[in-house]
DNA sequence: AAATTGATTGAATGAGCATTCAGTGGAGTG
DNA sequence: CACTCCACTGAATGCTCATTCAATCAATTT
């Protein structure tokens, strides 16, 4: 019979790979149910595993939401990171490159920042998130404030400080994380990142052209 | 000397004070325990009242947080509309008015900043705020967007658009919300209206000066 | 083939919670 | 004072859920 597909889907499978597929789940469930709506049975239901799994692959449900967030946090550093730490970039494209990665769709689509928000919402979450990736936020907002300071040098810049315009950028970004979660028809990926760039232009002109929102895709 | 002790509550008291103390409790409750660690019985514990009254005076759990909400957007919509519906002023103090309600102390506090995350956080009272407030960020987006058009035409300014700089404001707004709530350290009320106001000189050179973020306390 | 090890299952357990409701208190009315 | 509402109380109810664990299954080793 067809039944016996080719699809070998072996009943076990190594540890590493329950464990993504749990957290993949876990993310899908809090996007759809929220954080408080997201049981272990939906979770379970949604990887196609049993009831029993999570506490046998994490030690409870507070470890597995833990672990997802953290698979999140290393996600988006991973892709900032990198990118802006090619050696041969000016310091102007190397803040392109965060913007960029910022409003990337492997990152900012609303499956994922459900999950930011849903942590950014609840006081214990909140928690967990400043312990967790607290240390990741001020460690890219500190690149940024470099980028910005090398630039201001540059360009001889004068009336600016680039403490203040890293901290418009983290707020930049996570504002329009959250107009994108909550207005997805007011406001897309691509409109946030175009309008950073611009904000980016009002401060560093002779850096920042009209054409940058185009080229870097 | 009608009164006796004044100290002395009574037992009863009108629907609307208990609704106003209920609602407080819930506000309390949220920041403290987060959405899903708020239950009846802390809400009422913290009110000083008993369990049953919650379903008395409103129909029911959901019904209290959608009225905490409503309570919460509307002191907001209150403050920033009738300071900047006053008919004498500029554009550019209208607009200085609003960006000053938005990090008012009264709403931009990390009691009530909890809440508003709360409800961003998860998708069923994510979908409850953008019925019951979405229109108000609209409202006030569009309010914005008008003042800045204002400016722009009395200005003479070229190559700004005065929706792109309302996004900006609205994403600002919600980014340094959020920044307050996480980081209370490095992210204060009076930082964040500093420099949405430095935002704006970038702006509006002509209708914002360095000294607007201390004349408008 | 038998034994061992590790992954997987899902019924059972018990804790926590929203909601209900029968009863109580007391302020106003006649 | 007697009567009537209405605010108020909190024990009881029934449901949902995380966690446990004894049993089962499959891969690997002996």
């Amino acid at each position: 019979m067809s039944d016996n597909l080719p699809k070998k889907q072996p009943r076990t499978a190594p540890p590493e790979a329950r464990r993504e597929q749990l957290i993949d789940a876990t993310i899908t469930a809090i996007s759809t149910y929220g954080l408080s709506g997201t049981t272990l049975a939906k979770v379970t239901a949604e990887a196609g595993l049993s009831l029993g799994l999570v506490n046998f692959h994490f030690k409870s449900k507070e470890a597995l939401l833990t672990a997802t967030l953290t698979h999140l946090a290393d996600e988006h550093r991973a892709l900032w990171f990198t990118r802006s730490s090619q050696p041969d970039l000016s310091a102007a494209d190397k803040l392109k490159l965060i913007v960029d990665a910022q409003f990337h769709a492997k990152i900012c689509n609303r499956r994922k920042l459900s999950v930011w928000f849903a942590f950014f919402g609840e006081s214990r979450p909140r928690k967990a998130y400043r312990e967790l990736t607290g240390p990741l936020d001020e460690e890219r907002q500190i690149a940024t404030s470099r980028l910005c300071a090398d630039i201001i040098a540059e360009g001889g810049y004068s009336g600016i400080d680039s403490d203040t315009v890293s901290a418009m950028l983290e707020s930049l970004f996570d504002g329009f994380w959250l107009n994108i979660l909550m207005y997805p028809d007011r406001f897309t990926r691509q409109s946030a990142k175009a309008q950073v760039l611009s904000y980016l232009r009002l401060c560093f002109p002779q850096h920042f052209t009209r054409l940058d929102a185009e080229t870097f895709a």
